[in-house]
DNA sequence: ACAATGTGTGAACGAATATTCACGAGATTG
DNA sequence: CAATCTCGTGAATATTCGTTCACACATTGT
């Protein structure tokens, strides 16, 4: 056998951990398993990662860490919220259907409780809550939003629409879900056409400006 | 020690194993554990289900239940759209404040993949999107909602926004992700009004399709 | 009163698995 | 080329946990 790894193997290690930490969870997931499948010793995992919690934790900045990068060039393209969203849910998608192990393990750390899950939220959803949260509070405030709503709650909505759209892309129980609301899978254009217009309307209608006499 | 426990002693014992597999999911629960919290031994878990998974099955079926009903008592009062999605938030805000295990087994669930998950998932949100789905239909053929939408995909967003939301309220990272965005947990009243805000929007915005507008 | 039956108990068993560590094959050094 | 070092290996260990079962006691029937 060979000696020394490349710092490719350790990404492939990583990669295979989080496929499987994805399927299982934290606790299913067996450590044996994950050195099986990326073809390395259980021993190597104990030598870089302290222990299983550890190694979990390097899978999700490992996975943080892209998904960061794609939300990072979305907004770097700065433009109207709606060509905004546009781009996001086109990311989104292509994310989904590249790294759907990814999201699948995002979805496992929703599952966990106490104080761990309230550090991982701040950890994960800080930067999305941040930015999503100044371009409605921009767009209400520039009148581009009706003025009745309150900013932080409907870039809540919002933030809860893509991150059910991802896990409906990528878990096999929101997969199924989306196929018994559609009848099938549906076709990206039209989930984005469709999801447009869903926001489209919630951000712009305003009761108020609707003359009386039509 | 007495002996026969009473039907009441086993829905405490549903109950206790609803919490249990909340907290730990499917594998992290430990049926020693569930016994103990429930007051009983680990061998009257056996006597009356053949193992851990069928013993999961039937927490998830004494929930599936409580959350049935109340669907179908929301359902009963026939309402418009929007009225009737009022309805529905307060119902499950009540539902959420009550039971927050159950919801949280319930994202649990979600968890789980391959071929147990498809099922779990009919099983559970067959009901619902056929509800959805015809509430859209009819708002949308009647006049009441734009027409250039995909009523399939409004119910499902409308779903999404609606499970997102008793997620937020239960589950520890959703919570603490809700507080990130709102800086604290808000008001019910205020999720209340300013999601029927959103949904508003999103079902009625195109105002030349909107028959009168008050 | 007492045998027969039903039912909860919890110690014991075995399988699974997180973690360790003595080993040895290459790399490194002089 | 030999001595030493580095680092992956995988069998061994300890622990956890699902599951079983011999037992004890309450209930029921006669």
């Amino acid at each position: 056998m060979l000696k020394k790894f490349s710092p490719e193997k350790l990404e492939d290690i990583l990669e295979t951990g989080i496929e499987i930490f994805a399927d299982k969870g934290l606790h299913g997931a067996g450590m044996a398993s994950i050195a099986q499948q990326a073809g390395v010793s259980v021993g190597v995992l104990y030598k870089y990662y302290a222990n299983k919690e550890d190694f979990f934790r390097a899978c999700l900045h490992h996975s943080l860490n892209s998904l960061e990068s794609l939300l990072q060039e979305v907004t770097s393209r700065e433009d109207k919220l709606l060509n905004y969203s546009r781009q996001l849910i086109r990311a989104l998608q292509s994310f989904s259907a590249r790294h759907p192990s990814h999201i699948r393990m995002y979805h496992q750390i929703t599952a966990s409780s106490g104080e761990p899950a309230r550090q991982l939220a701040a950890e994960i959803e800080g930067l999305s809550s941040r930015l999503y949260t100044r371009l409605i509070a921009d767009g209400s405030s520039s009148g581009a939003l009706r003025r009745d709503i309150d900013p932080a709650l409907f870039a809540f909505f919002f933030d809860n629409l893509l991150m059910m759209l991802q896990f409906s892309y990528c878990c096999d129980y929101y997969k199924a879900r989306m196929e018994l609301y559609c009848g099938g899978m549906p076709e990206d254009s039209l989930v984005e056409e469709q999801l447009l217009r869903f926001l489209e309307s919630a951000f712009t209608f305003d009761r108020s400006l609707v003359p009386h006499g039509d």
